[in-house]
Order: C-alpha cells, then sequence, then structure tokens
DNA sequence: TTTTGAGTTGTTCGA
DNA sequence: GTCGAACAACTCAAA
C-alpha cells in the first residue's frame, strides 16, 4: 500500500530545514501539504499585514511545492475537522508537523495528535522553529531563566541543531479542495513596494546582511534612518528561514572570518532574544493577555481614546514618534529604537493600557508573532520578566537629537517638518515664531503640539509605578 | 550555605 | 560641556 502522508505547515513556510516535510517525503508515496487559516479556540487570529504577508509566502511556497511535486492545499475553519476531513478525503495514513510554542496552539495540536492516533494514523511532531526547545534549557534550580543574560550564556553554551537539508521530489496526493478564499485587508496592498517574500528572498536577506551589512550592525542598529539592521523578522515569523539557519549561517562567518566574530556575537545575541520570548510564551500562560508581573494587573491605566487615536495615526506632536508610527503604517515595519520610544510615550507618558498598543502593533506590523510583540511590549512597559525598570523612560526629544541628530528619519516620515532647520526638528512646537514660518509650518495646523507635557506625564508615570 | 556581583536599549540632577 | 549618582527589586551564578 503507497504512503500518503500530510504535511501540516503553520509558521514554517520553507522547504529547506523542515524537519515535518523530510519525514513525509522520507516515507515514499505521496505528500500532501497543507495550510489552514485557522479559526480554533486558544489561537489568537493573525493581524492585517501578517495576513497579508501570509497570502504572499504561501504564494511564494505554493509554487516551490508544485516544482517539486508536492500539491499545497490551502483550507480555513477549525484545524481537527479540516485535517480529519482531508485524511478522510485522501486516504492519508500519517500527517506530520513543526512544533508551535503558544499554550493555547499546544492544547489543539495535543487534542488533534491524540484524535488522529486514536484513528490508526502516524503522528509525528519535530523541533524546527526555535533555536533550542523551551524545555531543555534551564537554571541550576531546574526552572526556566527570567533574567536574559544568564539565558544568552546558557544557550551560547549549548549546540543549536543543525539545519535539516532539502527533501526530495515526490508526487504529489490531487488535492480535494483548492484555495480557500482568504484575503488581507485592502490597506495592506500599499506594503508591497516595501518587501520581497517567500524562502528565496528570506536567504537573499540573510546572505546580504552577513556579506555587506554586518560591520555597521552594532551601531547602526540604533539610528533609525540608517539600513544596518537584517529585516529578517517577517520572514522569520513565518519561518520562511529557521532561526537555526541563520543561527549556523553566521557561526560558519564567524568561524571562517576571526574578525567578525564580535559583530556576529552582537547579532546572535539579538536572535536569541528571540528565543528567550518563545520561551517565555512557553512557560506562561497567556502573554499576550496577562501582565508576567502580577502586580502590573492592578496598574490604573488611562482610558483616553483620543489619545490613543493621535498616537495610532502618527499625530502626537512627537516627531520621532509619528515618524515612527507612520513608518510602520506605510512598510509593515518599525525600526527596533523607534519601537521602544513609541511604546513607552504610550504606556509611560499616556499611561495607557501595553495590551491597546499590543494590539495595535499585532495589527500593523508584519513580523508580529505573540512572542515577540507581547514579550517586547510587556518589557517595556515594565510589566515583563527581565523587564525595563520602572524609571526607565524615553524623552523623545532626547532620543531623537540623539539618534536622529539631522532629523533624516522624521524628515522621510513627517514630511510637513521637512524644512525645519535640524536644531529645531524634534522640538517644532518650541521653535521661535520666524523659524516656524521659514519652514512653512504653524503649530495646530500643520502639525500638532505634543499631545502631552513630557515633565509632568513622566512624574505621574513614576508615580503610578511606585503606586504598584 | 551564604554572600556578592552583575544585569539590552534612560533621564535627571548636581558637582 | 562632562561625569557620576540616584532612580528598586530581584534573579541567577559564581565565589
Amino acid at each position: 500500500m503507497t504512503a500518503r502522508s500530510i504535511v501540516w505547515l503553520r509558521n514554517d513556510l520553507r522547504i529547506t530545514d523542515n524537519p515535518a516535510l523530510s519525514a513525509a517525503a522520507g516515507r515514499g508515496g505521496q505528500v500532501l501539504a497543507l495550510y489552514i487559516h485557522e479559526q480554533s479556540h486558544g489561537v489568537r487570529p493573525i493581524g492585517g499585514a501578517t495576513r497579508w504577508w501570509l497570502h504572499h509566502s504561501l504564494v511564494a511556497l505554493g509554487t516551490e511545492l508544485g516544482a517539486r511535486g508536492i500539491t499545497l492545499a490551502v483550507h480555513e475553519g477549525n484545524s481537527q475537522s479540516v485535517i480529519e476531513g482531508l485524511a478522510d478525503q485522501s486516504g492519508a495514513d500519517a500527517v506530520f508537523w513543526n512544533r508551535r510554542y503558544a499554550p493555547g496552539e499546544r492544547t489543539v495540536d495535543e487534542e488533534i495528535k491524540a484524535s488522529l492516533r486514536e484513528r490508526g494514523l502516524l503522528v509525528e511532531s519535530f523541533g524546527a522553529n526555535v533555536l533550542v526547545e523551551p524545555w531543555t534549557i534551564a537554571t541550576g534550580q531546574g526552572r526556566p531563566y527570567s533574567v536574559y543574560a544568564p539565558f544568552w550564556k546558557a544557550l551560547k553554551a549549548r549546540e543549536v541543531e543543525r539545519p535539516r537539508g532539502r527533501p526530495e521530489a515526490r508526487r504529489a496526493i490531487e488535492p480535494t479542495e483548492v484555495d480557500a478564499d482568504y484575503t488581507a485587508p485592502r490597506w495592506a496592498a500599499k506594503l508591497g513596494s516595501h518587501w520581497q517574500i517567500g524562502e528565496a528572498a528570506a536567504h537573499q536577506a540573510l546572505a546580504r546582511f552577513l556579506d555587506e551589512k554586518l560591520e555597521d550592525y552594532p551601531p547602526g542598529r540604533d539610528i533609525p534612518a540608517s539600513d544596518a539592521t537584517s529585516r529578517l523578522s517577517p520572514h522569520l515569523r513565518f519561518g520562511e528561514i529557521s532561526a537555526r539557519q541563520i543561527w549556523h549561517a553566521a557561526m560558519a562567518m564567524a568561524h571562517a572570518e576571526p574578525e567578525r566574530a564580535g559583530f556576529i556575537d552582537k547579532f546572535l545575541s539579538e536572535l536569541a532574544w528571540r528565543d528567550f520570548n518563545y520561551h517565555q510564551l512557553y512557560h506562561r500562560h497567556d502573554i499576550s493577555s496577562t501582565s508576567m508581573q502580577g502586580k502590573y494587573e492592578a496598574m490604573q491605566w488611562r482610558q483616553a481614546a483620543d489619545d490613543l487615536a493621535a498616537w495610532q495615526r502618527g499625530q502626537t506632536g512627537l516627531p520621532i514618534v509619528d515618524a515612527g508610527m507612520r513608518e510602520m503604517w506605510e512598510t509593515g515595519f518599525m525600526q527596533n529604537r523607534v519601537r521602544m520610544l513609541t511604546a513607552s510615550l504610550l504606556t509611560k507618558n499616556l499611561l495607557i493600557d501595553w495590551r491597546d498598543g499590543e494590539q495595535w502593533f499585532w495589527d500593523c506590523l508584519v513580523d508580529a508573532d505573540v512572542a515577540n510583540n507581547a514579550g517586547n511590549w510587556q518589557w517595556i512597559a515594565g510589566s515583563g520578566l527581565d523587564a525595563s525598570p520602572y524609571f526607565r523612560i524615553f524623552n523623545p526629544v532626547t532620543q531623537g537629537e540623539k539618534f536622529d541628530p539631522d532629523g533624516s528619519y522624521v524628515r522621510r516620515w513627517v514630511p510637513e517638518l521637512a524644512r525645519m532647520p535640524d536644531k529645531w526638528i524634534h522640538r517644532p512646537a518650541e521653535a521661535p515664531p520666524d523659524v516656524l514660518s521659514a519652514a512653512g509650518v504653524m503649530i495646530g495646523r500643520d502639525y500638532p503640539a505634543p499631545v502631552v507635557d513630557l515633565r509632568a506625564s513622566r512624574a505621574r508615570a513614576l508615580d503610578a509605578a511606585a503606586a504598584l
């Protein structure tokens, strides 16, 4: 009897280093690849920008799989119903997938695994999407790390599994159902001019980063106007490239060119933050809805719909914050330091619940995943493990003058300030009238006054944290 | 077993 | 202008 295997793809939209795909192909017989736009209890619906990215990534993957004789079927609905229905229709005798780590997702997967096994199918899951499995790294007391530095040290001492190769071509099962009707929001179409999507593009981005950008990374990653970062995050989000592929490519370079090892260590320590966040996701109940430090559940957040809307639209009157919010709206991406600045303004100066900001980023960022988005928001808000100390409140004027000294980032994304001189571009409301008129800016007409007084709101945030 | 040092990303104030 | 201290509390790991 011919083997018939289903590969359930989720956050692993790649051909190489895909153990579930390799396991299916390795059995011989026929292979059907499946993606489900999932409507399952416990699985968070994805945001608009990620939905757009996902669509294009699936198109790219379908083409690559098709060239290898594997059909990609895209369905929508409850995962268990879809898989069991498809298994019945196709006569599949095995189902494979790579693991995911959110508690709700794991529950869904465990239930499906048990149910399929009860029906007599072979079911196997694999580690593929983090550097090390969360349950295999622990402190001396056997607990999960809650501080990054010792986590990073422990991770470096570990062997990160080598990426697998590429499965051989197989003949496809004829799909019984074609693409589910599933579209990204209309606004997301504008993101297309900023990204190349898919596994090949992911590897090109990595190669370009390692070959051309590595030396600029440690200083440049803090400069929002520079192009010093890898921009791999949305590729990682859907697993177009795996973290361990990046790890080993960088390690190979560090070995071959020891003079670059320092830069590579810095880069990989950032990649390891992704694992740190995924491990917290695994060990915790729900990091996108619950503060990891329990006392933050008592925080008296302000209800301020107008302030939230001004922040979302990039109309806070604080130029580098507005630049970041508009960059994200236009491109689906925001430079890392600006993510911190914008999040700090919302959670500290405006004292608005981090969940409101997390949800907005969730919808706007092409790289939004629960682990990193919620983990980073909680880090800024102060509610996370190993979080930023409560007194670390970014001043968007100071930060703008430090990290965007010539205002080129602001000029790009806040064009109404393009003619402001460097000296005043980060604090236009304080500029003398003749400077403003020469730049063609009237505060309140062309660009808003700051939505909040930075000094007073800083004191308010410190008081609110102390009250906890 | 106890102690000690160090810990992603900042700001303000006063010398 | 530059520089160090203060702004907590706690975890982890090494001594």
